[in-house]
Order: structure tokens, then sequence, then C-alpha cells
DNA sequence: GGTGTGACTATAACCCAAAATGGTCATGAG
DNA sequence: CTCATGACCATTTTGGGTTATAGTCACACC
């Protein structure tokens, strides 16, 4: 599972080397047990026993850093997405999986590892490149299934391809991006379902 | 234009009074202008020509004159929506007109009316009873459409009619709901349009 | 009864100096 | 040359003492 690949990730010093690694370690842990407001810059050095100055020989800055963390968090969720998109025979199918695996995962990280959606939230909230990264992902599936329904006959071909999936992604979108998500949670029980039912009969031929 | 009839929007003392009046309308400008955060139950007072604690004799609280004021706000939006819905001649374009000026004029106050818009934002987030009544009379409206739509024959009879207006409505709620029309905001231009086709292929016999 | 208020409390908001933090850089060790 | 840091600065953040605010109540006037 790579991270998503953001546009521009500058990153100072060489790109694969075991202290970045290890910062990122680091600041995977303390992240998401103490916050990313909480964790000092100090903190991760201190936590792999370098000074601080040296933290910045691999990252441009502490938001740096933290693209990264949201970086994996994201490409974990969209790893999830993807393996229950390939679990599924037909692309309706697939369509449903989606948007219920794409909620899912989100609640789930919004209950058991709060400080990391809130770094997702407020990624989604800044438009930091991860984030941008994942919704351009999460098109690109939406495009990858529609293509398959449209070629199988399952789905109409009428509407111009990019329209649709550009409408279906609106749809989708405030269920996909954490910082909406967390305002739509008393609708997380019945949306996926109700939404996947209105999209699918929408793309009826 | 009567306020948004809530639930239980119990206040003390004579429902209609003088002093009542003059509380709101001395309310409606100072929220507006100072936000309710920056206005005290004093200023209002003050306004008036009143002690603070004759406030509370019409009043069960400041919390009760922001729902008055939001709850104003909002009929002035749900009345639009109605005038935009009542000029138009076919369901389908009732539906989305309705998109189209739900958006329009929640837009509009947030660039136009900011602290008021606050407001409603912050009484959508706490499920204050006239951001519930504002959702129950979207609620209403997008029945009465697709009632008629379906009545006519331009729409589908098939879905029970329950289910395809909570979908829909799930598909506004995000432009409708001033807390999560600030942060989409970006795709205004787009999303009313768009979404609103997306909805009537859906309803396509 | 209806109208109106000053005095009061418990809590939340505000203020600002002191401390902490993000980020840089010149320099040293090997 | 690479690896690594302490000293440094400009901005934020924090602690906690002080003030302001929401809300109540007993009482006074008509």
């Amino acid at each position: 599972m790579s991270e998503i690949t953001s546009t521009a990730p500058q990153s100072r010093g060489p790109t694969d080397h075991n202290v970045r690694e290890q910062i990122l370690e680091a600041a995977g842990e303390h992240f998401s047990r103490y916050g990313y407001d909480k964790t000092t810059v100090s903190d991760l050095a201190k936590a792999i026993g370098f000074s601080k100055a040296y933290i910045y020989k691999f990252f441009d800055s502490k938001q740096a850093i933290g693209e990264a963390i949201c970086s994996k968090t994201l490409s974990a969720m969209v790893a999830a997405v993807e393996e229950a998109v390939a679990g599924a025979s037909t692309p309706t199918e697939k369509f449903r999986r989606m948007f219920k695996t794409l909620t899912a995962t989100g609640v789930n990280l919004f209950f058991h590892d709060r400080k990391l959606h809130d770094i997702a939230a407020h990624a989604a909230g800044e438009g930091w490149p991860p984030a941008r990264a994942y919704a351009v992902r999460i098109r690109q599936m939406l495009m990858d299934v529609v293509r398959e329904g449209r070629a199988t006959g399952e789905f109409e071909r009428k509407t111009p391809l990019d329209e649709t999936v550009r409408a279906i992604y609106l749809v989708v979108h405030p269920y996909a991006n954490p910082l909406l998500l967390q305002h739509n949670l008393d609708l997380i029980e019945e949306a996926p379902a109700q939404l996947s039912n209105l999209v699918l009969r929408s793309l009826a031929p």
C-alpha cells in the first residue's frame, strides 16, 4: 500500500532514508495518540533520538509531516474500498459496496482513530494535496465502475460519462469527505443504501 | 410570512405583546450586525429601554431569542423557495427551481448576512427546533413535487414514495443545511444543476 | 393581577505576560 | 563531502486572575 501520490509532495533530502521513515513512524504514533496540534516537532525528534533541526533536513515543515501521515490514512481507506469493490461481480454491486465501504471506513476512522480523522478533516478543509489526491482517486474509481457498467449494458449510455461521474461524485462527496462526514453521522445508517438506490435508479438504461 | 412552527417553542409571557416584538426587532438588528455571541441580553434590553430582567419575562433564554430570529431567517428562505416553485409549470421544473433557489438563497445569506447565517449554521449543528422544522418543511416540499410528478406521469411510480423522497432529501441536504453548505461553496456553481439532472434521471418513468 | 427592576450568583469570556513552538542557520565532528 | 546540532528569532499558545454575561429572585409600583 503506497501513499497517495499527491501533486508536489516536495520533501527535502533523500526520499528513502532510514531517518525519514523513523520520523514518519514516530509521527504516526504521536499524531494518532496526542493529535497533530499537541505533538511538537521536538517530540518527534526526541522520539527518534535526533535534534529538531535534523527533522527539517527531511521535511519542509510540520505540515509536510502531517500530509504524509494523512496520506497514509487516506490510502488505507482507498485500499479498503478497492478491496471491497474487487470482491463484487457486477458494477451495480461494485457501486453499492464502494459507497458502503467508503462511509464505513470513514465512520470507523472517526470513532476508532479520532485524532487521525481530525487531521484528515483538516486536510480536506484546507485542500491539502493528499485530500485532493484522495478525491481524485475516488472519482477515478467511480468512473471505472460506471465505465464497466456501461460496457456491460447495465447502465445507461446517453448522459455524457463525465457528467454522470461528476454528479455521482457530488452525491458521494458528503460521506467520502471526512470534514463533511462528521456532520452527517446521524444519517450514516440510511444514507449509503438509500443514496445508492437513487444513483442506481439514475443509471438505469 | 409566519415563523417556522417549531416543536415546543415554549416562550414565557403573552405570545403577542408589544414588548416581545420589540425584543425580536432589536435582536434581529443586533444579531445581524454584531452576531449572536457579541450581542448581550443587556444590549437588547438597553435598545428597547427596559431592564435585562424584563426580557426574561418573555423568553426562557437567550437561545430562545436566537431560535426566534433563526426561525425568521429560515422562513424567509422557505418562502423564497416556495415562490420559485410556484412559478414553475412542470414538476421537473419545480424540482430544478427548488434546488437552485435553495442553494442560491443559502449562498446569498452566507455572503450578505453572514452573522445570521452563522446562527442558522449553529442551529443546524445543534438541532435547534427551527432548524428541524426547516428540514421537515423542505422534505414536505419535495414530497409535494414528487407526488405531483407521479400524478402527471412525469416521474416513475415503482419506488415507494417515502423512500424516493428520503433519498432526494439526502441529495439536497448538503446544500439546504447551512452548516454543510458553507463547506460546499466551491461546488455551488455546478452542484445544483448536475445533481438536479441526476435526481431527475432517477425519477424517470 | 400586570408591569418592571436592582441586586445577586455561578459560569464563561477575556486579557496578557511568560513559556513553548515552528523554523533557520552557521558551524562542528568524522 | 555527509551527518548532526545548539543557539537563535518571530509567532503562537498557555495559565490563571479579572471582568463580563446569562439567568434568578424578591420586591415595588400601578
